[in-house]
RNA sequence: GGUGAGGUGGCAGAGCGGCUAUGCGUUCGCCUGCAAAGCGAAUCUAUAGGGGUUCGAAUCCCUUCCUCACCUCCA
């Protein structure tokens, strides 16, 4: 599989021999996430489900940043302590993203659990040369670290006369970053340096050592992460260890909502909770998989609304090839079937192969839904067609994360007991009595549609509130 | 100002030297007792502007214009 890799800026070979190995920048806890984030960890869902689905052995770590000065401006406001404010909304993460039928990393280690591994790191960066004490906490020097500006194709000396750099006499030089920061307030730790907190960067440096060790395969975040904090976390990794840190680095576009990038501080973004109320997990995921993982994309409503109608398709095909009926099928169908099956599948995969192409991979998928339907709209889908187009519909579902809604087996008997009573009355002519059941049926989520031989049912996902 | 990524039909979105995806939308049909869904057909020949290279460019080069992101916390 090839991956873009930010540093090499070059489409890279994924080496696989040994599994892989990622590490996903995650969420700071601090208030609800949205969309922005959700579209970065659904596409790394999707990367990890991809791979799986190849039978590689996939370690997918993802951390929460629990120790962080919105964190605790949160609590000093609703007046609580910062752990309060860190667990709801880890609590809130794993509700929403479940929802998103994400699949739960290997680990979601918290930097507040790792304060040692970090001061393990601090103390050796500190032995290197590559650290120093001042008197508000330890920065790392980042002149002494050659390669600095290597991810995000910075110069130092542009970065200094860039002036946004914050002014801190107490810093050997402006560019050099905080690893630990000395503190009076809670939350606090003891250091050999004195008592404080770790800056943001050096927590997922000493956590991804810890759980993937050095030159890892994978490590990812947000585009907007790469400078400063992917930067840095190369200058503190690879000055610790001397080896290289990752060997690919894989950046996700931005969300965006009227062109602009969603974020907090332009108070322009949607909640996972909003959307998943006003979507559904598989629209949002479908959504977020649209475009190319590297490039922006737009919240747009009309899209998502036209997600919805490709959702249905969805359905409608995989309630076809479950409720397909016995009986033989064409041999010519049976060959064109098995053609398209081959050619989708294939399609689909070798996109996914080639620097993780979910656009083209959704196309591939809808080929295949498209070409059921056909089949079925023309009467002719029976079961010896399902059973070849199934189980890579399945597949596909699977790494795509997207989930077809069920029924119970005895939602299922009361359904058929109702189509039965439906078709006695159409065929007694008592069309109003008929319509007044179907109502009762798509009431509950379950829409009909009348073949020549049979009545096909479909559980519809109920999706949006009003749109 | 610096750096990076882009500008493709009404919209979304691939292709990254030749065969100009795909989807949505729209229109008209089919199916149906009716409806919804589904299906079919039609519609749409698009590649920011200007130069070049080439037998041939959306695809390569130059240039102009525009957009976005990062350069501060950010997924």
């Amino acid at each position: 599989m090839k991956i873009f890799d930010t540093l090499s800026v070059t489409e890279k070979e994924l080496d696989t021999s040994n599994g892989v190995r990622i590490y996903l920048c995650g969420v700071t806890v601090y208030d609800d996430s949205h969309i922005g984030h959700a579209r970065t960890i659904i596409v790394f869902d999707t990367l990890r489900r991809f791979l799986e689905s190849q039978g590689i052995k996939v370690k997918f770590i993802q951390n929460f940043t629990d120790v962080d000065d919105k964190i605790i401006n949160r609590a000093v406001s609703e007046s609580t302590s910062a752990d309060k404010i860190s667990s709801r909304y880890i609590s809130n993460y794993f509700t929403e993203f479940d929802h998103l039928n994400v699949k739960r990393a290997d680990m979601y280690p918290k930097a507040t659990e790792h304060i040692e591994s970090m001061i393990d790191l601090i103390k050796t960066l500190i032995e290197k040369g590559f650290a120093y004490v001042s008197t508000n906490g330890v920065y790392f020097s980042v002149s002494k670290f050659h390669d600095y500006g290597k991810l995000s194709k910075k110069k130092i000396d542009e970065l200094v006369s860039g002036a946004r750099v914050e002014v801190d006499d107490t810093k050997k030089d402006p560019l050099d970053f905080a690893l630990w920061k000395f503190a009076d307030d809670e939350p606090r730790w003891q250091s050999p340096w004195g008592a404080g907190r770790p800056g943001w960067h050096i927590e997922c440096s000493a956590m991804s050592l810890k759980y993937l060790g050095t030159d890892f395969e994978i490590h990812g975040g947000g585009r907007d992460l790469i400078f400063p904090h992917h930067e840095n976390e190369i200058a503190q990794s690879e000055s610790y260890s001397g080896k290289n840190f990752a060997k690919i680095w894989m950046h996700v576009g931005m969300v965006t909502i009227g062109g602009e990038k969603m974020s907090k501080s332009l108070g322009n973004t949607k909640s996972v909770d909003f959307v998943l109320k006003k979507w559904g997990a598989n629209i949002i995921r479908l959504f977020c998989l649209a475009g190319h993982y590297s490039k922006p994309i737009d919240y747009a409503e009309d899209m998502l609304k036209e997600t919805i109608t490709k959702w249905r398709q969805v359905e409608n095909c995989y309630y076809e090839l479950i409720l397909s009926g016995e009986g033989p099928a064409d041999s010519k169908d049976i060959e064109s079937i098995e053609k398209i099956v081959t050619e989708t599948k294939k399609e689909f995969f070798d996109s996914l192969n080639y620097d993780f192409n979910t656009s083209l991979a959704i196309g591939a998928f809808f080929k295949l839904v498209k070409a059921t339907n056909q089949i079925a709209a023309s009467e002719r889908l029976t079961k010896p067609i399902s059973d070849l187009v199934l189980p890579v519909l399945e597949q596909m579902l699977d790494v795509l994360g997207l989930k077809i809604s069920k029924v119970t087996e005895e939602e299922r008997k009361k359904i058929h007991a109702l189509i039965d009573k439906r078709n006695l009355l159409r065929s007694e002519k008592k069309f109003q009595e008929a319509d007044a059941v179907r109502k009762e049926l798509s009431d509950a989520g379950i829409m009909l549609t009348d073949h020549k031989n049979k009545v096909l049912w479909i559980k519809q996902e109920k999706i949006g509130d009003g749109i």
